[in-house]
DNA sequence: CAAGTATTCAACTGAGTGCTTGATTAGTCA
DNA sequence: TGACTAATCAAGCACTCAGTTGAATACTTG
């Protein structure tokens, strides 16, 4: 005895289900913050996210069934990325949830960043200022790509393994800030202990470029289809 | 060979995945919904949601696993709360979500509302505007407790199911707007074709309460512990 | 065309999940 | 105290799902 009633009930929550399924698994969540940086094919996101190719593959195939992701086919490779900004909103939305109400995250994350010597990171909007008054100078650790897809307005690229040999083209007596790709990403950690170890005065913002963007700032390179 | 790194990531995904759990079952979803119109009791849900009492109570422990939301032991019962406001957010993000990118929830709506008569809904924005002009009588069908929970300010109270005896609270010659618990509750178009048939002009408007404070809106009643 | 590569498919396994049923635990009220 | 009630627990069943492995597909390049 089921009504018409109950069985549009059921599928719609069937439907809103679709997108719970989709995040409901610890590596889908881990590919979804990486395309959130930017596109990728297959293989740089199971080297990333540390997984096999095939199993990559089907979970990629969820998200895509979920309609959060886009996959194209270029040549030998099939490039995936973000179907739409949304659902970086989303993400953050779900991480944002996760930070308020979920203890464990604060203290799993507090745990390893403490024992790599804390460091008391820079708040988006602290920056925002400090750039337009041109105080500091804003560094991208992450991967060149990644860059390119996206990145804070003024700020050099220097890939976090490659910052060692090139620490000339920073200026020497000014503040840095590195971000990488948010919050629980090491690359600005790393970066930040080797500039101190250096001589520089650093920190990391902990934000990254989509949480950036999810303020309404602007967002420079990238664009929509490269 | 698990570097710390990849541990601390995998824990936080995990950690992330927690929330994505909980909203991955159709029911869970139904049950989060209805609990952002206000508290209720396990009978209550499982009645509304068209579930067995043993398997509400099993899904409102995942729930309260995620700490979506809080129990509390009132007498007899059991009192089952959204945990924070950012809980009602959250599931508002997922349902936009789903509502921009699952073309499948356009269309069951569509299919179910047609059947019945369509009818061109008032926007929230647009109804704001009205009260604050004092065009039209706002109409809250919900069941008394959840008006109680919270409603638009100088909403009038008649359940759908009294409507009928009640048509003599509503001024005759003003239209009115109906309003329930949101975009798939069928309870305000019940009463708009009620009122319809009486003679009246009315129209419904998809938003619920839950919208309407996530715009940052005034809501009336409620608050915090009753 | 053939060799090589990125991705997907297909089949399988073990763990987990949703739901049911029947018993058990707390609390109320006569 | 004992009958009654709301909720939870425990065990079991059918089903789904994450991940592995090995083969198949689709495209590029020599």
């Amino acid at each position: 005895m089921t009504t018409p009633h109950r069985r549009f009930k059921d599928a719609i929550y069937e439907q809103l289900a679709r997108l719970g399924k989709a995040v409901s698994a610890p590596k889908r969540l881990e590919l979804l913050d990486l395309l959130c940086q930017g596109p990728r094919t297959v293989e740089a996101l199971a080297e990333q996210a540390a997984l096999s190719v095939a199993n990559t593959s089907q979970h990629l195939q969820v998200l895509r069934g979920a309609r959060l992701v886009d996959a194209e086919k270029k040549g030998l490779w099939v490039e995936y990325r973000i179907a739409d900004d949304e659902v970086c909103r989303f993400f953050l939305a779900l991480r944002g949830l996760a930070e308020a109400r979920l203890a464990e995250v604060d203290q799993v994350t507090r745990e390893y960043f403490d024992e790599r010597g804390a460091m008391e990171a820079v708040e988006a909007g602290e920056l925002m200022r400090r750039v337009k008054r041109g105080e500091v100078t804003v560094l991208d650790v992450r991967p060149p790509e990644e860059y390119r897809a996206g990145h804070i307005p003024g700020a050099l690229s220097i890939p976090v393994g490659e910052l060692k040999g090139r620490l000339k083209e920073l200026p020497k007596h000014r503040e840095v800030v590195a971000y990488c790709r948010g919050p629980y990403c090491v690359m600005a950690v790393e970066a930040v202990e080797l500039l101190r170890k250096k001589g520089f005065t650093a920190h990391r913002m902990e934000e990254g470029v989509v949480d950036w963007r999810a303020r309404g700032w602007r967002v420079e390179g990238g664009g929509a289809q490269p």
